[in-house]
DNA sequence: GCGCGCCCATACCCGTGCGGTATCGCTGCG
DNA sequence: CGCAGCGATACCGCACGGGTATGGGCGCGC
């Protein structure tokens, strides 16, 4: 191979591109990045020149990827995430100025939290453990977390949650229930079918961010954490099929009911593949004792 | 956090920092770098203060890695492996000038040939069939091309090499024999157990490349490839043990020897996980149906 | 149908930061 | 005690990344 010639790819043409492919927009991607469109135009045709490809089709009116911008676009992301990984968890690794450099979990907001206490505490009563930072992040954001370095573990709910890349343990598995406003016709039946609830004239199902931290569109609200689904459960914005646990937290205004065919949502702890460190496996361990 | 106006980290800092943690050496590093000594302190002195941690022990009389530092070897070599990935896997979705871009495998050189030509003809002989390139490399080098991208899929024989991160589908499972210089005492036995191999006078074992590329200490030859690997025990500077098929290529002055309480070893077709290729998925199932 | 406006590319300029050379300071060794 | 090896520091020049101004192509509205 000749072509040797040419630099290896930098992360930060990896980072612009990766922008610009999300937005399909040149002027977009560049505000987002804190700079202007002209160098950003530029490093982009430097990096298909570096690679020896179109990467995105302009038609100056429109911009859309090519096959192998796809590709990079896909693989651009796991890089960027190892590149990011691989900070955060050096960070993670130094010498904190407060004692020995503890582990990170990530969960989501108002969920699991029985089990995460219990979890800590648990681990807290081991010989040799290590402090524990708690992330709480909203739904679908944990696998970015984990990731990108940020935290050591998380409590995943498949099949909600994507645990695909990861190595997971199951803590625990439970049927779901539906949330519905007080007073709704079908809250005072004792259990119900997922047909149901399909199409719930008035009640439109809530938007979950996608992994990028985008919103689907749709008629129903955007939702960032349990408490904020459970008020707009109550307000009679929105009704919703969550695991039996949810009924641990519930406030007035708010039904709970059993859906019998839903399917069934185990908690799993999940790492990193690969993951060299003592104390995630201990605390994994410990997790599985419970 | 406020630590977000430091600018990220930049892969060239990364392999920077990987070639003197490789290296433990400044100017050694920087000679491999191409570059002079004290622009790669200075980076990685900036790498330090970016990530707020000493990476490595400077004594002026040699170089050590700090815990912080090997967990920043470990991850940024993963992180820069998914670097190149992501560039080779690009460049191999290209529209190449010359048809339809197809799919890369690689296999030791002279391990597997016969196999290889099977599940070459077959894949030609199935409907939709892409080129295959075939990519011959010295043992153990074949995970880091599929690490890097620079091949789709790969022939490995497990024990003997490593899976690990790698999705697999075992192809067939054999004995393994010594290879012995013909003539030698041993050479006129029906069989052998490893006890029999242990320091043997005159023929150490050979050196295969570490994964880094570097070869171990040691009195034995430095093996590159099987060609290799046979003549040198034809001229009677090694003895060594390998997979039952290596007899199909023997020349004269080797003798094979069974080995009856050496592990298994199975040949497998390993790709990448989270493999979105098509391409990709009908090769190993042909090679499946072999 | 024509013109306006959106949006990406080009042209040009400036400053930062990367890399090179020269040199210092430390330390282990002969 | 002096030398040699090695990393850090000082200083400099230039290449490249980023900014502003502007061009050009195309869709859309009136």
């Amino acid at each position: 191979m000749g072509a040797r010639s040419v630099p290896a790819v930098e992360s930060r043409e990896l980072r612009y591109f990766v922008a610009v492919a999300e937005e399909l927009h040149f002027s977009r991607a560049a505000e987002r990045l804190g700079m202007a469109q002209p160098p950003l135009s530029r490093a982009v045709a430097q990096l298909e020149r570096r690679l020896g490809t179109p990467l995105l089709e302009r038609s100056s009116r429109s911009v859309a990827l090519t096959e192998a911008g796809a590709v990079l676009l896909r693989e651009g992301r796991a890089a960027l995430d190892a590149l990011e990984a691989a900070e955060h968890r050096t960070r993670r690794a130094a010498p904190a100025p407060t004692g020995t450099p503890g582990i990170a979990i990530a969960t989501k907001a108002g969920a699991s939290d029985e089990l995460l206490a219990k979890l800590l505490d648990a681990h807290a009563a081991e010989p040799g453990a290590v402090s524990v930072e708690v992330v709480l992040c909203g739904p679908g954001q944990q696998a970015r977390l984990l990731r990108t370095g940020r935290v050591d573990v998380a409590l995943l709910h498949p099949p909600i949650d994507d645990v695909e890349g990861f190595d997971v343990e199951a803590l625990r598995t439970e049927g779901q229930v539906a949330l519905l406003p007080a007073g709704h016709p079908l809250s005072s039946r004792t259990s119900l079918r997922l047909t149901d609830l399909e199409d719930l004239p008035g009640l439109p199902p809530p938007r979950y961010p996608r992994a990028d931290g985008t919103y689907p569109e749709g008629p129903g609200p955007e939702v960032h954490d349990h408490a904020q689904l459970v008020q707009l459960v109550s307000l009679g914005r929105t009704a919703v099929v969550v695991p039996e646990v949810a009924r641990t937290h519930l406030r007035g205004g708010v039904t709970a009911v059993p859906v019998v065919d839903a399917p069934e949502v185990t908690t799993v702890i999940a790492w990193p593949p690969h993951s060299r460190s003592l104390a995630v496996a201990r605390l994994v361990e410990t997790a599985t004792r419970l």
